[in-house]
DNA sequence: TCTGGGGTCCTAGGACCC
DNA sequence: TCTGGGGTCCTAGGACCC
């Protein structure tokens, strides 16, 4: 049977979740923006006929915003991650395989399908259940492979045409459309490989079909070898059986205002290192190195910069967020320089092991009970903090602090919490 | 142009071993 | 002080993705 995958991927999605409930913004341009409302992370169709590129620094374009009467959101990931889940529920009931790829988008597997409905019927059925079931536009593109999957999504967003579907199954169709597409728009090209790419004269996708795999995994990587194969029908990211635990887990901030002194800086990192342990926890899996870094602004040229970042293996890897905050506090302190404001901090946790292959430190002090009792803690802090409010968190940890982040234009939690649900009246 | 917070994978080069 | 060859492991940095 021949693999056929299908990328589903949502229109504009943070510009699209907060239109939902923001119906008298139907034709109104809309953008979103990164934390501390810096940059534009997100355009609803209005937003980028104007012209509105991704990723400006807002102040940039206050003009075009006051011009043309831009509504601007902050970011609120509580919203998008709710509605992200809704999507992929729909998705799940309507494909035996789906892969999650980012907030915003899913592979499913649509082999066999052909022989009972046509794949790009298939295909306007999944975008109708979707906008049906969420209010939530998507397109989706339909292919052998995974990179083709997404050049066939991209040409179901750029041609009105299509009417969203784009099945490209057909190798003289994959042709046609990799001969229009630049190379850029490949998946796994990326600004670096682009321009080394148009200087050797391959400039579209259709180029870098024809171009020799050898040849190119000697200049490049074996990466981009394996997106010339898949760019010629031949599937080389097959389907996980499992989902891949994580590798690392990173929770960083830039700050509203500069940060200078120790205790604040200290209480930033304290809350990353305790958010990123809940995830760890959350993911039942255990740290074996953490780190710890932040830096002064770097855009500021004329003021003093100062960066600095540590690392420290632990002996048995853990998810205790006491011992993770002592370890980070104590690998802060000795890189801490006064006379700074410092933009950004942040926590990583990495060697993420499962408890079954923990190594027990022999001259470790406390015992299996004690550990265990350790656990139980943990566990009682989540579900508090999973149920309530008010927050149970290590005494470092105070809040709302000198480095609180900007978020000036944030909608409610409409769907999160039952005080902030829309009203209809 | 430089703005955000996550992630993954690959490669080159150094340290170290025999 | 210089001379060989081969291997592994780890880390830092780069490139990509959304």
């Amino acid at each position: 049977m021949k693999t056929v995958f299908a990328l589903v991927d949502c229109n504009n999605f943070y510009a699209s979740c907060e239109k939902l409930f923001r119906p008298d913004l139907r034709d109104t341009p809309v953008i979103v923006l990164s934390n501390n409302d810096g940059c534009v992370v997100a355009r609803s169709r209005e937003a980028k006929a104007l012209g509105i590129k991704m990723g400006v620094p807002v102040h940039h374009i206050r003009s075009e915003i006051r011009l043309h009467g831009i509504h601007l959101f902050s970011s609120n990931y509580t919203l998008y991650g709710d509605l992200s889940r809704r999507v992929m529920t729909t998705l799940e009931a309507l494909a035996p395989r789906v892969d999650v790829y980012s907030i915003d988008e899913a592979f499913l597997d649509l082999s066999g399908v052909e022989r009972v409905v046509p794949l790009r019927d298939f295909g306007h059925q999944v975008k109708d259940i979707v906008v049906q079931n969420t209010g939530l536009p998507v397109c989706v593109g339909i292919a052998p492979t995974r990179t083709l999957a997404k050049l066939a999504n991209y040409a179901a967003k750029k041609y009105r045409a299509t009417e969203g579907v784009v099945d490209l199954t057909d190798t003289g169709r994959q042709r046609r459309l990799m001969a229009l597409a630049p190379v850029d728009e490949v998946w796994g090209v990326g600004r670096k490989i682009s321009a080394k790419l148009q200087a050797m004269g391959i400039t579209t996708a259709l180029k870098l079909a024809d171009a020799d795999p050898a040849t190119l995994r000697k200049q490049f990587s074996v990466i981009l070898e394996r997106t010339i194969r898949e760019l010629n029908g031949i599937a080389c990211i097959p389907w996980e059986d499992a989902p891949q635990p994580k590798k690392q887990i990173m929770c960083s901030r830039s700050f509203g205002s500069p940060v200078k002194a120790l205790p604040d800086l200290e209480e930033a990192v304290v809350q990353f290192a305790s958010r990123a342990t809940e995830k760890l926890r959350k993911g039942g899996q255990y740290a074996g190195t953490l780190m710890v870094f932040f830096r002064t602004n770097s855009f500021r040229t004329e003021l003093p910069q100062y960066s600095n970042s540590a690392s420290v293996g632990l002996i048995t890897p853990t998810q205790d967020s006491r011992v993770i905050v002592q370890q980070v506090l104590s690998l802060l302190r000795p890189m801490y320089r006064p006379g700074y404001g410092y933009a950004k901090a942040g926590v990583m946790l990495s060697d993420l092991v499962n408890k079954a292959i923990i190594q027990e430190d022999f001259f470790a002090n406390p015992s299996p009970d004690q550990d265990d009792r350790a656990a139980r803690l943990m566990s009682v802090m989540d579900e508090i903090n999973r149920r309530s409010r008010t927050k149970v968190c290590s005494a470092r940890q105070a809040g709302p602090a000198a480095y609180a982040m900007r978020k000036e234009h944030l909608s409610p939690a409409y769907t999160t919490d039952w005080r902030q649900l829309p009203g209809v009246t």
